[in-house]
DNA sequence: TACTAAATTAGAATTATTCTAAATTAGAAT
DNA sequence: ATTCTAATTTAGAATAATTCTAATTTAGTA
């Protein structure tokens, strides 16, 4: 399971999507996409891209990660931070959150069990359950 | 279990700790207490408060919710919202998230069992696992 | 090749929150 | 009671993350 697969996947996600294929997504992908599972706020991936030599506004770096997260491509992690974090990993997982170094780490689901839940209030429906579990040093 | 149980409680919590009995924190507490468990953002409560008429400054709204957190009078909620909520429920629970509405309940710690969790990293400590129930209509 | 809706952009605007520095006050010391 | 001092309150400025605006550019279709 290389970077490079990674890529590929999230690029014919891209592709699949109703979203067209600009130059400033495909290099977006590429960059989120090459180390593995990984959690950038937007700040972090402006500045990520820059380093690869390719310049996109910090505007189009907020619209592509939140178009990309409604169509699937990223996940949202909002921990107790006062950012919003952008999610490589899009298995269903859970995190770690350091207060002390304000870290985020994954949490593979199967190491998760939730063996009980209440209902879901009337009318509604179940999105996702978020675990986060806070530690510190 | 009245409202003025939960008020005696908070102003008990605040004699206790370090911090001066000001008219403001005292006004404050019997605002947050009075009506049972309830999540609130800074601006709520200063419009809260203002109904009471009582005035006091955003800047020392913000100050106390601050304080009486780290002396565990209130805890501090980050959901998947843009604002941090301040809830008077100090037993240990975990809460369901409207998308559709940005509304967040308590979820009693006794309807939730984790049954499984992965060890903690390496010199860290758990200081707590909040477990969020997203929801939508 | 031309067209049109979508995308990009710089910079302004917004929102939640924190900071600053001056005035006030709680509670201890006298 | 009165004085003192550090803590508190406050208005308004500052900051930081994010969104909006309106003009320009571009992808993909006709």
């Amino acid at each position: 399971m290389t970077g490079n697969s990674h890529i590929q996947k999230a690029l014919e996600m891209l592709e699949n999507s109703p979203l067209k294929l600009t130059s400033q997504r495909v290099s977006l992908i590429k960059t989120l996409f090459k180390e593995g599972n990984q959690h950038f706020s937007a700040e972090d991936v402006y500045n990520k891209v820059k380093n690869t030599g390719v310049r996109i506004s910090l505007a189009t770096i907020y619209n592509c990660l939140n178009q990309f997260t409604t169509h699937g491509i990223l996940k949202m992690v909002k921990a107790s931070s006062d950012k919003v974090y952008f999610d490589t990993n899009l298995k269903s997982h859970h995190h770690f959150f350091c207060k002390t170094s304000s870290e985020l780490t994954d949490i593979d689901a199967k190491k998760v069990r939730i063996s009980k839940l209440p209902k879901i209030p009337q009318g509604k429906r179940l999105n996702s359950i978020e675990v986060i579990v806070n530690i510190s040093d």
